[in-house]
DNA sequence: GAATGTGAAGGCTTTCACAGCG
DNA sequence: CGCTGTGAAAGCCTTCACATTC
């Protein structure tokens, strides 16, 4: 999150921030900041700020965002396309290795600059050329079977679309997001307005 | 989530599960899953465990599941269409009463059972059939104006896929969803392993 | 003077462990 | 006997406040 803000600064050319500023941007408090950053190191200079383009860059190292990574999307569907379409996508060094889906009418189509392939294919493709990173956007049956298989084909770390709870073992990074359970947080807080913090967020 | 558990077991016909069997679907610990239930009323048996179908309704009504949401999607992209797409969306009482879209090639075509109509139009729509609920699917540039123009219409409740921090007054309720940072926490887990636990999620 | 870095305090969440009930 | 419900303990994260540095 300060990456991106501070992407923003650099590019208008500012040269320090404040945590008080980076607070205001990022929607938190000046202290939260400092402990946040403090935690890789001291980068600030006191009485000054942080030098944005340098903590910038540090972040990006930090983040392991130096380096390409390839990322395959298991499914051909609108979620995956979303991920593809977004600029920042590719501007963050995530290329898109593969595009895998079950469905033979989508099979052999084209989708962006790869040509959707073979759920099958998966494991060849991966021993030939190794994708750490794959995005699971199919529906829920199923898709456990389908992580074990990525993950006995070597795929370290998961971004799971699919709204169910997936298992990988200890060495496998796994993310989800399940879009159903954000709006029935929303539907929670409607109907229940004071249980939860409301406001800036 | 825990929701969505019990709709599984209580369609295979399953009468009762205890917390361990829970905490095992969801991936947490019987202690939580007590804690957490606990927070909202007494509703399993000791010796039993929680009875799968009251449970379920219950927290249907906790959540404000009973009644039809009606939710607009603003930016006609594949996000927007990915949502619609999901079949749980429906399911669970969240009707798309309208998309949004700047574009003018888009403006008017179908999608889905609506149409596409102008971004100008929110407001006057919005008088008419007031939507609580809105989706923010539209590239970050912008957003803000477009959630502030959303608030004053009296949106309550705001999904952001937007990849930018955004605002809102105390009584308008924000979840933010950001693709691009799930994918590059992944890249830092990976860049820095041992800084974060990794397995079962 | 301005703003960081950081121990200490405070607050929140999770885990423990066990009494109590079916 | 099995499993919930829950105070108490432990652990974690945020906020405070101030010495320190530029």
């Amino acid at each position: 999150m300060y990456l991106r803000y501070l992407e923003d600064l650099d590019t208008r050319g500012q040269q320090t921030a404040s945590s008080d500023e980076l607070a205001h941007l990022c929607g938190t408090t000046p202290a939260q900041v400092r402990k946040d950053l403090s935690f890789f190191g001291s980068f600030g200079k006191r009485g000054l700020g942080y030098p944005v383009h340098e903590l910038t860059a540090h972040l990006r190292e930090i983040l392991g965002l130096q380096r390409e990574w390839k990322v395959i999307i298991i499914g051909a569907g609108k979620i995956g396309a979303a991920l593809a379409n977004y600029r920042g996508f590719r501007q963050r060094g995530f290329k898109v290795a593969g595009v895998y889906d079950n469905d033979p009418l989508k099979v052999g189509q084209p989708w962006g600059e790869a040509i959707v392939r073979r759920m099958e294919d998966i494991e060849a493709d991966l021993t030939r050329e190794d994708a750490p990173i794959a995005v699971l956007a199919i529906p829920a049956e199923g898709a456990q079977q389908v992580v074990d298989r990525l993950v006995a084909a070597g795929v370290r770390a998961i971004l799971n679309f699919a709204p169910t709870q997936i298992t990988v073992p200890p060495h496998v990074n796994l993310k989800s997001v399940n879009m159903a359970m954000e709006l029935e947080g929303l539907s929670f807080a409607l109907t229940n307005p004071g249980y939860l913090d409301e406001g800036v967020a």
